[in-house]
RNA sequence: GGGGGUGUAGUUCAGUUUGGUUAGAACGCCGGCCUGUCACGCCGGAGGUCGCGAGUUCGAGUCUCGUCGCUCCCGCCA
């Protein structure tokens, strides 16, 4: 029978005392972290989310108490009363903030007992995540997690002190909303008083804080939920959380100004340390040109290197062809690489391939030759123009990558990625922020003919750019940027088109005709003609940014309770079946296929 | 939708290459001893549908096929 509280309430917590308290008699809570059981006196250390207490049960002291002790296990819930002593000459633990004391327990109770957890909960566990995820109550006990809650909730209060000081106002927007036919998959949540009708969970609250300015609330912010029914990823879960902010009457530097005072407010507060700003910035074509990618890590340098000038009439044939075709051919220094086996040079052909890349060609430059299969095609100038570009020097691996700019963009950025980490050019305690900037409007969908938003249909063109709106709509830059940190997107933002005919422009692109765009965002562009501000805004990836503020690499280890990779939670058992009269009264029925 | 990895005791793993008696280890758990440990120590013990289902075989943890879970990645994620 489980002890009652009673008139026991806790005086510290287990993270608290020191010498300083020796005399004090004191009352702890917490829960049975372990038992050393000396068949004369007992250690248990105790814990509670602040951190470990160790107390002493002598029989000296009390042979009933003590005798209660010997029945302790791990995880038991209990409280105990003594006295702060000085642990003994010796016997101080310097790993421990408490570790100068102990408590000597005169009284116990035990609140609940415990069935043996599956897992040990310790700060090092090495137990799958299926298995924690299982039982997540447990593994949220350990040191770590709770450390990363807690820095999550730390993050998200500098968030709301730093935005309520500047002017802006916390407004929730709807769950239950309307389906958006462009983006991400929608999460759908059937209508009962309107059957055969959905709401569509929201994958951002974008236009909900669009309708917010012209509305006349000028500043904006929500940490909000955001559903993407779309596959998994170590930073991706189907349920989300966006620190979502809007401005009235501002461009790109306005809104890059606050969030960068907003990154560096929350450093300041959560990490104790402060981040330069403003940022460095790199528009889109830079970065892609220097990195392969719109969002690099520039923790560490080995830019990418075009060549495809100095290659398009040389003797190598592969090259030349994919320069003459439109293609692109770069070059990726690797120095110091030069001993690369063969073996290790094809499993990066083989990392390469997953991102489309069809070959990886490549020099190692020796002291007084290249040791290449296709140095051989290539005429004394020509080799003299790639080593200087290039800055090839002895002991220099050189990766080439021939291919539709798309794909050797992509597959050398992910390559240096790679190599940036196995060659450990990468501090692991640097924090380097990047804006990108000036992203290209649209993109062109091979497979629906058609273009597509590369931000959102809202996001405004640059200004200079207008003139290419009809005639070129893939040159057409935006007014959207991102925010990168160390490699990971962020954030991400755009001023809006806040003028009806330019939005309207912008859907016709999209390839909807007035008809469909009036049917889906009429009551946008309503809002639009009804005296609609200049505005703009971004939103920062949440459970990313604590990710990366906690050192993790995965965000199921900053988010409480997150989802497997099939998007099942295994402590609850979502998603599950629906009952037959729960379906009928929604009118819904289950296809026969989708049953096993 | 596709590719890779993985699944054996409560947990982490070995055993699978080459099918062969009672499937091992560590930690954890249970019992005993122990008054200064903090990964306590010592002695003893319990604990396994080898993810699941078929098949091949005299015999399957091991081979074949299917299936499910977890995970990483590609596609997807405006």
């Amino acid at each position: 029978m489980a002890d009652l509280l009673g008139d026991m309430r806790r005086t510290h917590h287990c993270n608290q005392l020191g010498a300083e308290n020796v005399g004090m008699e004191v009352v702890l809570m917490g829960w049975v972290q372990r038992r050393r059981d000396h068949g004369g006196v007992i250690f248990v250390d105790l814990r509670d989310r602040e951190g470990l207490t160790q107390v002493v049960f002598n029989p000296g002291v009390s042979n009933d108490v003590h005798a209660k002790a010997h029945g302790l296990r791990s995880e038991f819930v209990i409280g105990v009363r003594g006295r702060v002593a000085p642990r003994p000459d010796g016997m101080v633990n310097a790993n421990l903030t408490t570790g100068a004391i102990e408590v000597m327990v005169t009284e116990l109770r035990i609140f609940n007992e415990a069935a043996t957890p599956p897992f040990l909960i310790e700060e090092d566990t090495d137990v799958s995540e299926a298995i924690r995820l299982t039982h997540r109550h447990l593994d949220l006990r350990r040191p770590q997690l709770q450390k990363n809650i807690i820095l999550r909730h730390k993050a998200a209060a500098a968030v709301r002190q730093y935005l309520n000081g500047n002017g802006f106002l916390d407004i929730e927007t709807p769950v239950l909303t309307r389906s958006t036919p462009e983006g991400a998959r929608d999460y759908l949540v059937p209508s009962r008083v309107n059957p055969g009708q959905f709401y569509a969970l929201p994958q951002s609250p974008q236009i909900f804080k669009q309708l917010l300015m012209v509305a006349g609330y000028e500043r904006y912010y929500q940490i909000v939920r955001c559903f993407r029914d779309e596959d998994l990823r170590a930073d991706r879960q189907p349920e989300f959380t966006q620190i979502d902010m809007e401005m009235s009457f501002v461009g790109e530097e306005d809104i890059m100004a606050i969030s960068e005072g907003l990154i560096a407010y929350v450093f300041q507060e959560v990490m104790g340390i402060s981040q330069t700003i403003p940022f460095d910035r790199l528009t889109y074509a830079e970065a892609v040109d220097r990195y392969g990618l719109d969002k690099p890590d520039t923790r560490f340098d080995m830019e990418l290197k075009e060549i495809s000038d100095i290659v398009e009439g040389s003797g190598f044939k592969v090259f030349a062809d994919v320069v003459k075709k439109g293609g692109i051919v770069k070059a990726l220094n690797a120095k110091g690489c030069v001993d690369f086996s063969r073996k290790e040079i094809d499993d990066l052909t083989k990392f390469v391939a997953v991102y489309k890349a069809k070959g990886l060609a490549w020099i190692k430059v020796r002291e007084n030759e290249w040791q290449s299969p296709i140095a051989k095609f290539f005429t004394d100038e020509e080799k003299a123009k790639l080593a200087e570009r290039i800055d090839m020097q002895p002991g220099d691996l050189i990766f080439f990558m021939a291919d539709k700019p798309a794909i050797a963009n992509e597959a050398l950025g992910q390559l240096r990625n790679h190599l940036g980490q196995r060659l450990n050019l990468i501090d692991p305690e640097a924090f380097n922020f990047l804006w990108v900037t000036h992203f290209p409007m649209f993109e062109w969908d091979e497979t629906e003919k058609r273009h597509q938003a590369l931000h959102h249909p809202f996001t405004a063109p640059l200004e200079e750019d207008y003139s290419l709106l009809e005639k070129d709509p893939t040159a057409v830059r935006s007014r959207a940027y991102d925010l990168v940190l160390n490699g990971f997107e962020i954030g991400g933002g755009s001023i809006r088109i806040h003028d009806m005919d330019l939005q309207s422009k912008v859907f016709k692109i999209l390839g909807m005709d007035k008809e469909t765009y009036q049917g889906k965002f009429g009551f946008l562009l309503d809002a639009l003609q009804s005296g609609a501000p200049p505005h703009g805004g971004l939103a920062f990836g949440f459970d990313r940014l604590v990710m990366l503020l906690c050192g993790e690499s995965s965000i199921r280890d900053v988010i409480a309770f997150p989802k497997t990779q099939k998007a099942a939670c295994l402590l609850t058992g979502a998603p599950s079946d629906a009952s037959q009269p729960q379906l009928d009264e929604l009118s819904l029925r289950i296809k026969a296929t989708a049953k096993v």
